[in-house]
DNA sequence: GGGCTTACG
DNA sequence: CGTAG
DNA sequence: GCCC
C-alpha cells in the first residue's frame, strides 16, 4: 500500500547517513525523552502519497542488523575501525539493505531478505555508499535506517528487526536459494499483525495460554506477558511450525521460548506448567481468581486464611444471617468482591452473541430515547465493543460504548459545560470552578450514563452496580488555578444485567464524541493489542496515544485539535499502521 | 539493571 | 492491588 | 522472559 509513502521515512540508525540530510529532525523534543530510539516520521498520513516519483531518483541504502545498532555505531565512530558489512540490493525497488557481518546462524533479517531475492554483497567498511553505487549503478545514495526499509517493503507487513545474536554470516556462500520454507516475517508489535481467532498453532498456544494464566496466578505478571507474547506470535503465523527454531529470529522469542516450543511439540505440555499446576495452592488460587475483584494477591490472602474454594469464600466471607465466631477475621471486602462472590455462578455462564444483541438493542433504545429528550436533533453513537466486536462466539461480559453528538454539531460535552456554568455555587468568574468538582458530578443530571442507568434500572434490566465513575471532564488543578471544564471525558458503569433466569456483566461507557474513534479502539481489545498499539506509538512515533486521543509526546499538546479523527482507520493511518479490523485483533 | 499500556478507585 | 480494553 |  504505502509503497510510496516512504519518502519521509528515515530515521534511524541512520547515523551513517552520508547525505547532508534533507531530513528534518525534530531535536527539540528529544530532551526529556529517555527514549534512545529514533522515531519514524509518521507525520503525514492521508495525503502522503505523491512521493513515488521523487523516490526513483535516489538509491536508498537501508542499514539493518546488529552492525548498526546504536552502540555498535558508536563503536564505529570512535574507533574509525573497519567493520564487515553486508549489503543487500533489490534493484527493482532501488534500495539496498546493509547489515553487520560476523556471527552466524540463520533466521536473521538479512537471511530473510536474501531469500526474497535481494542481491547480496559484503563490504568491509562503514562506507556503504560506494558499494551500493557499485552494485546498482551510479545513482545518488542516501543511507537510511532499517526502519525505513521496513516501511517501504512491498509486503503488507513490516519486517521485524534483526536480533542481537542473529546476524547472518558475512560470507555469502553461493546462493543456496532452496532450503525449505521461507522464514517467518513477524512484525515487532502486535498491532501490526493481523491475527485471526483461529490459526495454525492451537496445540502450542493452548499450552502457552495456560502458562500465561499460571504465571498470573503466582503473581509473575511480566513472565506471564512474555508467554502471552509468544502465543501471540504463533497465532499470527500462516502455517504450523514444527520446531521452535523456526521462530528464533522473531522479536520477543528468546532461547527459553524456543525450548518451550520444542518441549510442547515433543510432550504436549511444559514441565514447568505441570509443576506449577501440581501445587494445590496454585489450583485453588486459580479458582479463586475467577471471582470478580480477586487477583493473585487476594487469592493468596484467602488461601492463607484457609479458604480452599469459591464455596468456602462465599461461606466464610459473605455476610450471613448468624454471625458466629470467625467473623472478626472477616476482611473488609470491597463491594465489587461481594458482588463477585454473590453472583459468582451467574458470571461464569457464557453469554451468547444473540443474547448480547438483545441486551444491546435494549440499551440502544433507551439511550436513544434519553438522548432525544435532551436534544431532539442529536445523534447517538452506539457500538458493542470488546470480544463481541472481535467476533467472539461466547462472551463473559457485554461492553457497550455510547456517545451523544448534539444536533448543533457541538460535542455532547458542551452541554455539560453549560450545565456546569449554570450550577450555582460551583462556578465563579466564568470558567473557574469552585469547590469539589466531584460534588458537581454527582449533582449534575446531565450525565448520560447516570441517566441511562436510572432508566434501565427502573425497567428492571440493570441491577447491581459494581463500579461507576468518570475520567477527565476537568483540567488538573495546578498552582492557584482551579480546574477548568474540559472536553475529554469518559463515564464508565460496570454493572449486572438481568437476563431471563440469570444475571450477566455489562459495562456501559460514554465518551465525548470527539473521543469516539479512540474509545472504539481502546475498548475493543485484545489486551495485547491495546498494549502494543500504545507501545508502538510511544516507541516509534513522537506521539502518545490514550483513550482520549493523540498528543504530541514532548509537549502534551493534543493532535486532535489539528487533525480530525472520525474513524479507527484515521488513527491507524495517522500512526503509520496498516488498518487491522477488530476480528483480526486476536493477538 | 530497568522496563514492560494506561487510568482510576 | 484489581479492573477495563 | 526478553530487550535495550
Amino acid at each position: 500500500m504505502q509503497e510510496e509513502e516512504e519518502e519521509e521515512e528515515e530515521e534511524g540508525d541512520g547515523r551513517n547517513r552520508q547525505d547532508g540530510g534533507s531530513r528534518r529532525r525534530r531535536g527539540e523534543k528529544e530532551h526529556h525523552q529517555r527514549r534512545r530510539r529514533q522515531r519514524q516520521g509518521v507525520d503525514k498520513q492521508g495525503d502522503g502519497a505523491p512521493a513515488a516519483a521523487a523516490a526513483a531518483a535516489t538509491l536508498r541504502v537501508a542499514l539493518v542488523g546488529r552492525g548498526f545498532s546504536k552502540n555498535q555505531q558508536e563503536v564505529f565512530r570512535k574507533n574509525g575501525s573497519k567493520v564487515g558489512i553486508e549489503v543487500l540490493v533489490r534493484p527493482e525497488s532501488k534500495f539496498v539493505a546493509c547489515g553487520g557481518g560476523g556471527g552466524s546462524g540463520g533466521g536473521g533479517l538479512l537471511e530473510q531478505l536474501r531469500r526474497e531475492r535481494f542481491a547480496v554483497a559484503v563490504c568491509w567498511s562503514e562506507e556503504v555508499a560506494p558499494w551500493a553505487e557499485l552494485l546498482v549503478g551510479g545513482e545518488d545514495v542516501e543511507v537510511v535506517g532499517h526502519q525505513w526499509l521496513r516501511r517501504v517493503d512491498t509486503r503488507p507487513y513490516l519486517l521485524s528487526p534483526l536480533k542481537k545474536n542473529d546476524v547472518v554470516g558475512a560470507e555469502e556462500e553461493g546462493e543456496e536459494e532452496g532450503g525449505g520454507a521461507p522464514a517467518f516475517v513477524v512484525p515487532m508489535y502486535a498491532c501490526q499483525r493481523p491475527t485471526p481467532m483461529k490459526h495454525h498453532n492451537h496445540e502450542i498456544t493452548d499450552v502457552l495460554d495456560a502458562m500465561t494464566k499460571m504465571y498470573k496466578v503466582v503473581g509473575d505478571g511480566q513472565r506471564a506477558d512474555s508467554f502471552m507474547r509468544l502465543s501471540s506470535v504463533l497465532r499470527f503465523l500462516d502455517r504450523t511450525i514444527r520446531s521452535g527454531s523456526e521462530i528464533r529470529h522473531v522479536h520477543h522469542v528468546g532461547e527459553r521460548m524456543v525450548e518451550a516450543v520444542d518441549e510442547i511439540l515433543a510432550t504436549g505440555t511444559l514441565g514447568r506448567l505441570e509443576e506449577l499446576k501440581s501445587h494445590p495452592r496454585n489450583q485453588v488460587c486459580q479458582q479463586l481468581m475467577k471471582v470478580h475483584g480477586v487477583g493473585s494477591r487476594t487469592a493468596k490472602d484467602w488461601y492463607n486464611r484457609g479458604i480452599r474454594s469459591v464455596e468456602d469464600a462465599r461461606r466464610t466471607l459473605l455476610p450471613n444471617d448468624d454471625d458466629t465466631e470467625g467473623d472478626e477475621k472477616r476482611p473488609n471486602l470491597k463491594p465489587e468482591v461481594v458482588m463477585g462472590l454473590k453472583h459468582f455462578h451467574d458470571m461464569q455462564v457464557p453469554i451468547g452473541r444473540d443474547e448480547v444483541v438483545g441486551i444491546a438493542d435494549e440499551v440502544r433504545e433507551e439511550a436513544e430515547r434519553f438522548g432525544r429528550e435532551r436534544d431532539p436533533e442529536g445523534t447517538l453513537l452506539f457500538e458493542v465493543c470488546g470480544g463481541f466486536r472481535r467476533g467472539k462466539e461466547t462472551l463473559h461480559d457485554v461492553d457497550v460504548l455510547v456517545s451523544f453528538r448534539r444536533g448543533n454539531g457541538e460535542p455532547g460535552h458542551q452541554g455539560f459545560v453549560e450545565a456546569l456554568r449554570a450550577l450555582d455555587g460551583y462556578l465563579v468568574e466564568g470558567e473557574q470552578i469552585v469547590g469539589a468538582e466531584v460534588k458537581a458530578f454527582e449533582d449534575l443530571e446531565y450525565f448520560f450514563v447516570e441517566g441511562l442507568k436510572e432508566r434501565l434500572m427502573e425497567r428492571g434490566k440493570l441491577c447491581a452496580t459494581l463500579y461507576q465513575g468518570q475520567m477527565g471532564g476537568f483540567t488538573k488543578a495546578k498552582g492557584g488555578q482551579a480546574p477548568q471544564p474540559k472536553l475529554e471525558r469518559e463515564e464508565v458503569l460496570m454493572a449486572l444485567w438481568q437476563l431471563p433466569g440469570r444475571k450477566c456483566r455489562i459495562d456501559i461507557v460514554q465518551v465525548a464524541s470527539s473521543q469516539w474513534p479512540f474509545a472504539l479502539l481502546g475498548w475493543s481489545g485484545t489486551v495485547m493489542f491495546e498494549k502494543d498499539v500504545r507501545r508502538y506509538t510511544e516507541e516509534q512515533t513522537e506521539y502518545k496515544l490514550s483513550q482520549k486521543g493523540v498528543t504530541i509526546r514532548a509537549t502534551d499538546e493534543p493532535v486532535t485539535d489539528i487533525v480530525s479523527f472520525q474513524t479507527e482507520e484515521d488513527i491507524f493511518r495517522f500512526l503509520g499502521l496498516e488498518y487491522i479490523p477488530p476480528h483480526l485483533r486476536w493477538v
